[in-house]
DNA sequence: AATGAATGAGTTTTCATTCAT
DNA sequence: AATGAATGAAAACTCATTCAT
C-alpha cells in the first residue's frame, strides 16, 4: 500500500538501462553488466555499490518493470466497477505492452515477464498480484460463480490473458491471421463472463 | 517400430545426456559442451563432429526430445474418437511430463518445450503440431463451433495446457491448494468443451 | 644426378594438394591436414602412412615443388653457352611462376619459395643449387671476373633476382608503374653483366 | 627528444615482450597470448583491454618495433650529406640488427621485418619509407642516374639489403666463407655506386 | 595398405568482479 | 560515493594424431 522509497538516480538509470536492452532485442542472460553501466551513463563499479551481483541488478530492475506496469493499471483498475471492467484494463495493459515490443524482443520478454513469473512465489506486486486482489474484490461482490474457487479462477484469468498476449504476438507477424487482436479479445471476455460470472 | 533415420549412437547419447542435465534442473544455456560429452561418455571433440557449435547441439537434442513427446501420444491420440478425447491425451502427456521433471527443472523445461514453441515458425513435429493436427481433425468432424477459427482454437487449447502445467508445478509444493490438479483437469476439459464444442 | 624415386600416388597427389592451396593464397601455417588429405582425395590417416607428421608432409611437398621447378629449367640452362643467357633462363623461370601465382597467394609463396630458402642449408637440388652450378661452369668458362670470389657472384645474382620477384609482385598491382617488368629485367641483365663479367 | 604519443605501460610491456620473445627464435605466429602477458607481467585479460585479437596485438607490436628502428638511425641518416653515406647507415642499422639477434630468430625477423613489408602499402614510417625518403633526397640532389627510376631505385638498394642480411646471418655459422660480411659490404656499396650514381 | 571416427590437449577469448585511486 | 583498469577463471572450439576396422 505504501510507495517505494524514492530510488537513486543511478538505480534507476541502470533499470531504465535493462529495459531498454530487452526492448532492443537483446536476451537477458547475454546483457554484460558493462552494457548496462554504460547505457545507463554509470562506471562500471558503480553497478556494485548498489547490487551485490549481476544477477541480482537484473532481477531487481525486472520487479521493479513488473511492480511500474501493475501500478500503471492500478488507478484504471480501481475506477471500474465491475468484474470484467477490471478484466479489460488488464487486456489493454497487455496490449500497450505488446505495442512497445519490437518483433526480435517478443519472445525474451514474453519469457521474462509472463512465463517466467509463472513460476515465481513472490506475486504481490506484479499484475499477478493485481490479478488477484481483483479476483477477491469481485468475490465480495459476489460477482463470481461460487461453487468456482478462487485459485481456479486466477487461472483461468490467467490462461486468457496469455492466450492474448501469444495472439497478438504471432498475429504480429502473420498478416493473414484469421481474426484481429480485437475479435479475440472479445471472444475471451465473452468466455470469461460465460465460465465464470453469475 | 522404427520411425526415423538411425541416429549415431553417439548422437544419442548426447540428446539423452541433454535431456538429463535438464531433467536435473540445469539452464538449457548454462550446459556446458564438457558436461554433455562427459554424461555421454564421449571425448568432447567428437560432439563437434556431428554438431557445428554448442547452439547446434542443444537445438537438435531439444527438438529430437519434443518429437519424442509427441511420438509418445500420437498413438493413444488416435485410437480416440472425440475432440475432447484427444485432448485428454495431451492432458495425460503433461501428467506424465510433470511427474518425470524435478521442481526446479519444471520453468526451463515448460521455457523450452512448451513457451518457446509458440514463436517458432516450424511446428510440424512436436506437440503444436500435433495439437493443429487434432483441430484440422475436430474441424473436419464438425465438432467444433464455426464461428471460431482454428487459429482462436489453437490458441485456446495451448494456453489451457500451458496454465494445466503450471498449476501442476506450483501445486506440488504448495499442499495447502484448494484443488487438486485433478480438478483443475476437469474444470479446464470442461470451459474447453463449452468454448470450443458445439 | 640420379632422378628420383617414382612417387606414389598418393604422395603425389599431397603434394599437388598443397601446391593447389598455396596458389589460393593458403598461408601454409594454416593448412589442416584434413585440408590437404581432402584435395589429394585421401583418407586422412593415409597421409599419416607415408609422413611421420603434417610437418614433414610439408617439408617434402616443398623441397618437391623447388626440385621440380629447377628441374623444368635445367634443360633450358643447359642448352644455353654463355653465363648471361644462363642466367636469363632463371629470370624466364620467375616469370613463368610468378604468372600462376593469384595476388593473395603472392606473399605467402614469396616467403615459402624464395626468402625462406636463403636461411636453409640445403639447396643441392633447387633454384639455388642450379645457380651455383651456373656460376661453377662460367667461373670454368672464364666468363667471370677474377677478383670477385663465386660466393659474391652467388649473391648478387639471387640479389638480382628477388629484385626482379618482388618488381613483378608489386607491379602486378600498381599499373602506375614507371617502368615494366621487362625493362627491369632489362636493366638487370645490363648490371650483371657490367658487375660481374669481364 | 619525445616522439610519439605517450604509450600505456602495459602497452609497452607487451610489445617488448613480443620483440623478446621474437629474438629467442619464436615464430611470431605460434607465440601465445599467455605468453607474452606472462612475459610483460600482467594478466591474460589486459591484453584484451588494448587489442581486439592476439593477431592485431601482434600486428601493433612489429608495427612499433619497425618503427622503432627507423627511427634510430632517421638521425644519424639525416647528418649524412651524400646518398652513399646515407645508405652506408641502413648497412649499419642490418648490422646492429644482425648482431642483437639469434641464429634461430634470424628468418623470422626477416620475414617479418624485411620481406613482409615489401607485399605492404604503408610503409611511411618504417625502414622502407625511410630509403624511399632517401632515393627522393639523392633524386632532387641530383646524385641518381636519371634513366632509372626511382622505384628500380629503391628496390635494388631493398634487395642489397637483404642480400647483405642473408649474408650476415647465413656467414655467422660457416666460418669457411670465403669473404666476411665486411668485404660483402663494401662489393655492395660499390656495385650500389656504379649502378645506381651518376 | 587405407581409412576416418574419436580424441583431448591446447588456444583464444569473454566478462563478472575487485580494488586502488 | 564513484570509477574503470586489471584480473583470471571459465568456456567454446580446433585439429594433429591415433588406432580399430
Amino acid at each position: 500500500m505504501k510507495k517505494e522509497e524514492k530510488l537513486s538516480p543511478k538505480v534507476e538509470a541502470l533499470y531504465k538501462a535493462v529495459m531498454e536492452l530487452l526492448l532492443e532485442g537483446r536476451e537477458i542472460r547475454k546483457i554484460k553488466v558493462s552494457e548496462m553501466t554504460e547505457r545507463a551513463g554509470i562506471g562500471k563499479g558503480t553497478a556494485y555499490e548498489y547490487f551485490a551481483s549481476r544477477e541480482e541488478l537484473l532481477l531487481h530492475a525486472l520487479e521493479y518493470q513488473k511492480r511500474a506496469w501493475a501500478e500503471s493499471v492500478r488507478g484504471e483498475v480501481s475506477r471500474c466497477e465491475t468484474f470484467l471492467g477490471k478484466v479489460s484494463c488488464l487486456f489493454d495493459l497487455v496490449d500497450r505492452i505488446v505495442e512497445t515490443v519490437k518483433r526480435e524482443a517478443m519472445e525474451e520478454m514474453c519469457n521474462v515477464f509472463f512465463f517466467s513469473p509463472i513460476f515465481q512465489r513472490k506475486r504481490e506486486c506484479d499484475v499477478s498480484g493485481l490479478l488477484h486482489e481483483i479476483v477477491g474484490e469481485a468475490r465480495r461482490g459476489g460477482e463470481l460463480r461460487e461453487e468456482l474457487p478462487d485459485e481456479y479462477i486466477g487461472l483461468a484469468l490467467s490462461s486468457r490473458l496469455i492466450l492474448y498476449v501469444s495472439f497478438c504476438v504471432t498475429a504480429a507477424d502473420e498478416a493473414r491471421s484469421a481474426c484481429t487482436p480485437m475479435q479475440v479479445r472479445e471472444y475471451l471476455l465473452n468466455s470469461i463472463k460465460m465460465e465464470l460470472t453469475v
